[in-house]
DNA sequence: TTCCGCATCCGTACCAGTGGGTATTTTTTT
DNA sequence: AAAAAAATACCCACTGGTACGGATGCGGAA
């Protein structure tokens, strides 16, 4: 088996790739750091699995992922990312990726999960299987938003005041007050500080990083 | 030459144990996860260089470096981190630190950093040592927040009130006022979502889940 | 057709936080 | 011991958003 390692973090390449090679079915493992570089080795090594960091420069893992199963439906992807927000989670899994592994675990369980993986199976760490669950029990409060409340939201963490929202959005400053209203009794929160925090929970607001 | 390893991302800390045993002039390395584990095998094992993340859970990777520091002032400390935000690295450097890696570096340059460093230098990385010179050629009125600072930071994620964040510590609202006024000037923010930002941008919060 | 969700708009009282200060005590650094 | 930094506390005018109230029109679902 081949296998395609993406992180920008060369520093853990180097060593993981050291790791995944002492695997017996592992034939040949390539570590590249951008995107690019990864597009490139998928032509030429043709590689069965990619082992994929999420926050890459540029268009991201996610992205990369989408791409890669749009375009070679056949190759596995495990995603390795420090990140265990449920919105990152939901968004690497909607690529269709076979597994998802924290940094943070053994490397055993990476190992473990390209077995898995393989052999047609799939895997996901014990925090992710943790969301996964939540997510089956208490589905979705995360779209009640309108396009509007969303809107507002946006622009409420850009820093500007109600008044400003008003005329960016051609509305009175009273129904930008209303849509904040709203959004504090449908995302349950009082302060704007737990607004911010629910949105950046559930990806509602662009930027950041 | 013993070394100790710091980073909660275990699967880059088992590679990295290998590649740099593979040095001559190291003689063993051991790798831990949590701050508890570095403060206990620092007694036992008594190691001549640390090399630590930045992002480690509790207390974080600059208060351990401190502690070490006045501690064992004869210990020499390497940072490896994926942050180079100008702010991350002057907090990092104030403890005294011998070096700063980035994690996206290849390995032989953090290779190079620890024989560097064992010999009695220093090292960055290039992206580092811009900051450096930037910071040499601005003198930069830029102040690192204070304990206090940080603490009222971290109390007003948890949406306490002034008033209730006096309480929790013991100090009057207005003491609050000015530490919140502070951090404004000191962020260059003026808005509460512009100091959010701030601090998500630097993890100077622990995360939102 | 009726009903509901969405988006729009308004008033008023209230209060938490802002922004401009000043100033003392404690701690740390030099 | 002196100087600098940090932490503490206060005053006060002001503003932005909150918490109550309401209200209208419009389009799609039942």
């Amino acid at each position: 088996m081949k296998i395609l390692l993406l992180d920008d973090h060369k520093i853990l390449l180097d060593g993981l790739k050291f790791l995944i090679l002492g695997q017996q079915e592992v034939d040949s493992v390539e570590a590249v750091s951008t995107v690019e570089e990864a597009m490139q080795k998928l032509e030429s090594f043709r590689p069965e699995l990619i082992v994929s960091d999420i926050s890459v420069p540029k268009e991201g893992g996610i992205a990369f992922a989408k791409n890669v199963k749009s375009s070679f439906p056949g190759i596995k992807v495990i995603f390795l990312s420090m990140h265990e927000e449920p919105y990152m989670v939901k968004e690497a899994l909607s690529t269709g990726a076979e597994g998802y592994v924290l940094k943070k675990a053994a490397h055993e369980e990476l190992l473990k999960a390209i077995k898995e993986v393989a052999e047609g199976g799939m895997f996901f760490s014990a925090e992710i299987q943790k969301i996964l669950i939540r997510r089956m029990a208490f589905p979705e409060d995360e779209k009640i938003l309108t396009v509007r409340e969303k809107e507002v939201l946006e622009l409420i963490f850009e820093e500007l005041s109600n008044k400003e929202i008003g005329e960016r959005l051609f509305i009175s400053e009273r129904t930008v007050e209303t849509h904040r209203k709203n959004l504090y009794t449908k995302t349950k929160t009082n302060t704007l500080v737990g607004l911010l925090k629910f949105a950046l929970e559930n990806n509602l607001i662009s930027g950041l990083h």
